[in-house]
DNA sequence: ATTATATGTAAAGTTTATTTTACAAACATA
DNA sequence: TATGTTTGTAAAATAAACTTTACATATAAT
C-alpha cells in the first residue's frame, strides 16, 4: 500500500508532528505510515481523507489490484 | 464506522463464508465486521471495494464527520 | 557553531484486527 | 423430524496498528 501523505502534508504545510495533532494520533504513527511501514487503520484513513478532502483512493494506492 | 458489507454481499448472493474465501481472510471476520464487532484493515477495505466495485466511501460510513 | 525545528528510528508496551477451533442457533428442505 | 447450510458467538492465540519515551540525525536559520 502506498501513499501520498508527504505531498499531501507538504501542500498543506504541516510538519509531522502537526499533522498527528490534527488526526489526534501519534508523530511517530503519521512518520511511519509516510515511510510504508504499516497502513493506517480504515478509521484513520477516514480522517486524513478528510482532512485533505481527497477521497481514500487518491491518497492511498493498493499495490495488488 | 457503519458498512453496507450485508447489504451488497446479499446483492452478490454470496454467503459470508463465500465473500471470506474471496477475500482471504475467516469467516469470522466477515461476521464480525458486518456485526460491527470492528473494522477492517485498511488493505482489506480495498479488496472489498474492488470485489463489489464500489468506492470504500460508499461501502463504509465513518460515525463521526 | 549554536540554537531551534523537523525528521528518522528503536524498544517496550497497549490496543485492535484476524485466525483457529469449536459449538449453538436459525433456517430451509427433504 | 432429521439433515444440511448459514449465521452468531466465544475463547485463546498471533499479527498489526498505535503510544510513549527517548535519542540521533538532518536542516535551516541567522
Amino acid at each position: 500500500m502506498k501513499n501520498k501523505i508527504k505531498v499531501l502534508r507538504a501542500q498543506h504545510e504541516l510538519t509531522q508532528a502537526q499533522l498527528a495533532q490534527k488526526l489526534e494520533v501519534s508523530r511517530q504513527t503519521i512518520n511511519a505510515i509516510e515511510k510504508g511501514k504499516f497502513d493506517p487503520s480504515l478509521p484513520l484513513a477516514f480522517k486524513l481523507s478528510k482532512l485533505f478532502a481527497k477521497p481514500i483512493e487518491e491518497i492511498f494506492q493498493n499495490e495488488e489490484s
